[in-house]
DNA sequence: CAATGATTTGACCAATCGGTAAAATGCACG
DNA sequence: CGTGCATTTTACCGATTGGTCAAATCATTG
């Protein structure tokens, strides 16, 4: 049995709510009634899609855990060094700019301790990078990048580009401008070309 | 009337408890009772120290915020840029290493939209972040300190400092050490120096 | 020791929490 | 149009939420 037109739209439009409502007040601080009201549908209702809150959770965690990896997947190896750097950083920081609420909920999971997702963190997170720390370390080996630490370097990519999702709000109040990925973009390219660019 | 010794022992752990649980589940996501719980006290004794829920999260991120923008304050406007600039990437990163869980409760606020301190943000942070944002511009301007936007540099400090304190249980699962703040001071150091340094 | 104020407890409250059951409604299709 | 299934609603459940109150207990001091 397909998934009708109905179902389609209104599981589609929970999925959203509760992103909204999730990535704002993580999972305890949210409820079923705020879900459902973003939603536009009764609790009941919400509940005859989803089969408890913690599946709707689940359903978004596991929906983002892939789409927030990709960057880091799509580095090419036998591509230029520091482009494949600079690109990382700025398909990254992409992702900051069109999906600040994935990020958040990304981030609420990780505060609290990551109850939900923290077998991923040490399964496939782990192995990821490991593999993107190996390929960091050769390039580095080989003088085609800067000398650095490579886990350490991953993890500035995160720190600055999810920073500009989860800290929206306090990066408003600094900058005072409508559109803060806009100057970001020309730092972190900045930043990440003098720490990584191999020396003369 | 003086703090009876009862007094400042049970605020103090009130407080305490309040910032182990309002650091990983934000401030709706925490309950009174669990916060009384690891306190060691009943919810209605705990009442009878703090007037409500609200007013022992309001406490802890008032005494927070004065300690979070210290580093900041004590960039010395007299003393060589480069070394002052890496200084306080270190103070604030000793912030993250002795006080995570402030740095998360403070994470959880901005994540929530900042509710409790959206005013203090718009003024005294705001105000600060200009006055260090003016004197970076003034060391660029006299070749003291390489090319730089001055907020986007700021905000890099702190993403990067308090991603290890934020993300602690992300970056454990990823580095597999017990202790990432000692790699971490010198991978900072090593990239604000780059970023920093005037060029030759 | 007595008394007085500080502290703690137990019983309780209305509101909200996540979730259920069954009846009512909507909708597609023969 | 009517039948059968998908959808939605109404009413409700026990547990937990933040918070109150008065009584009980404790600690200090004259």
């Amino acid at each position: 049995m397909p998934e009708t037109r109905i179902q389609s739209r209104n599981r589609a439009a929970i999925l959203d709510a509760g992103l909204e409502v999730f990535s704002r007040y993580g999972f305890r601080g949210a409820t079923l009634d705020q879900i459902a009201g973003e939603a536009g549908l009764s609790k009941p209702n919400l509940l005859y899609y989803f089969q408890s809150k913690e599946a709707i959770h689940r359903a978004l965690l596991l929906q983002l855990m892939d789409a927030w990896l990709e960057p880091l997947r799509d580095i090419d190896p036998a591509g230029e060094p520091l482009d494949e750097m600079l690109d990382y950083v700025r398909r990254k920081l992409a992702l900051s700019r069109d999906y600040p609420r994935e990020s958040r909920l990304f981030a609420n999971e990780i505060l609290s301790g990551a109850p939900h997702i923290d077998d991923t963190l040490a399964s496939t997170l782990r192995d990821l990078v490991d593999g993107a720390a190996a390929l960091i370390a050769d390039w580095v080996a080989e003088g085609r990048l800067a000398q650095v630490d490579p886990h350490h370097t991953i993890m500035s990519v995160w720190a600055l580009t999810q920073h500009y999702a989860d800290f929206d709000v306090q990066v408003r109040a600094v900058l005072d401008t409508d559109d803060p990925l806009r100057g970001a973009e020309a730092h972190l390219t900045q930043l990440f070309d003098r720490l990584l660019r191999p020396g003369a």
